[in-house]
DNA sequence: AATGGACGTTGCATATATTGCAACGCGCCT
DNA sequence: AGGCGCGTTGCAATATATGCAACGTCCATT
């Protein structure tokens, strides 16, 4: 809609793959080097780019803290994060909060498993959209019009032989967690990797975010797993109600 | 240099605060209501920007996302974690690792205490530079010519008595921190909060970044935790190696 | 030591993209 | 119903971003 910030706005992705000089950065862009220099000194100004020693261009630390602020006040972020702090005390796996935003998941939050064997993931990272726990909560969630559309427009790659295959496939799992109010991914990630999640809902009813925890195989089954599903949608009932508005925080 | 691009940029910091309305954002840059609607949809569709169901503006996904990608650019970042991770399961303190950018110094990566009080401090947030250890380290390292205008420049707010107080009084702690090769921040930031850091160099010799290992009194003493200096020191010095390139990660 | 090239930077004229305005549509509350 | 607040759109005016060409600097090559 407005050329020159759109110009400006799409160095960052580009930045993101790492450094790149002016020439690099004019190039991609297709513009004239001065223009490209203009843009930058822009970003630079404002501390969303950095220049380093050898003059090249990097993407800045105001990034870090905007998007740290950002996290902040995510209020769902603030309400949620002792809730799953306690349920990592009583059962010792990772737990993940995410919300769904513009066709991704994202974790928000995450709370480290106590045992040395630990998954891999990152809040802020977009989530496996076909295959995670608690991506199938909240997709389960949206639309009928908003979700065929989407499923459809999905990638579905085989991470293992478990991963969702392909939008219908994806799409009959949905109805069934829909149905069911929670969600697993038994190794549909990773091959050694189990989740269970449940949804948290807003004081509308509708799904505003989901948690889920995670263990691989070496420290529980994925049976011994599942007997932790009631915990989880307590856990998550109990964020739901403090969000909503229904309950008050306990101190 | 770009008032377009410049006008945009100033939306985020102030979204960051907490979403806003359209007229709100308006308001605040001093435009008018079309402009900036137009420049919101821009930052949107780059999706730096989400719009919440009640139809007010926030720092959106991708934000985060880029913010992830920058930090794993940050190879010195990947070098020292595992370092810092294996310092945290000896000493079992919280461990920071910061570096200089653009006047400030903001801690990059970090390793929980695992003790049950913690200290607070955010990845990505800038840090009390004129008080805190690996501040100290950074900017004693800095040429001359760009450290006095910087101290003189900088405010030297009084967290606790013990804060640095003025700039003369901070030079003066840089010169002997330069001199050492190691820093402290002894109840400075925090009353009840000591730190001890020290330097990751590279291959040219100038400092990277910073480490170090902080603690709560109500844990250990200032004393006790001086007695980790060396431990400090040799894991930095590991980092150094292998940042350098002069040694290689063993396995 | 001299030369060539690559790269970043600046001033300027042109044209284009951005701006504010005014009017419209919509939902909400009185 | 009617008025108000808010977001949205088309348009004309002009402020603004653009590409160009020239310059400076650094580095590698001859």
């Amino acid at each position: 809609m407005s050329q020159t910030v759109d110009r400006a706005l799409s160095i960052l992705p580009l930045l993101a793959e790492g450094p790149a000089d002016l020439g690099q950065v004019a190039d991609r862009l297709g513009v004239h080097k001065s223009t490209a220099l203009r843009l930058l000194r822009t970003l630079h100004e404002h501390g969303l780019v950095y220049r380093q020693s050898d003059q090249r261009y990097r993407l800045g630390a105001r990034l870090f803290a905007l998007a740290q602020e950002a996290m902040e006040n995510l209020d769902i972020r603030e309400i949620a994060h002792p809730h799953l702090v306690g349920l990592n005390e009583r059962c010792g796996h990772t737990v993940h909060l995410a919300v769904y935003e513009e066709n991704e998941v994202l974790y928000i939050d995450k709370v480290e498993s106590r045992y040395p064997v630990r998954m891999y993931s990152r809040i802020g990272k977009p989530v496996a959209i076909t295959v995670a726990a608690v991506a199938k909560l909240l997709l389960a969630d949206l639309p009928e019009a908003e979700r065929r559309p989407l499923a459809e427009k999905l990638d579905y790659p085989l991470y293992t032989p478990r991963s969702t295959p392909n939008a219908a496939a994806f799409l009959k799992e949905l109805a069934v967690v829909r149905e069911q109010g929670w969600a697993t991914d038994l190794g549909g990630h990773e091959e050694s990797i189990n989740c269970v999640a449940a949804p948290i809902r807003g004081a509308d009813g509708r799904v505003a975010a989901a948690m889920s925890v995670s263990a691989p195989n070496v420290v529980v089954t994925a049976e011994e797993l599942l007997t932790l599903l009631p915990q989880v949608r307590r856990t998550a009932d109990a964020i739901s109600g403090e969000y909503s508005g229904r309950t008050v925080p306990r101190d």
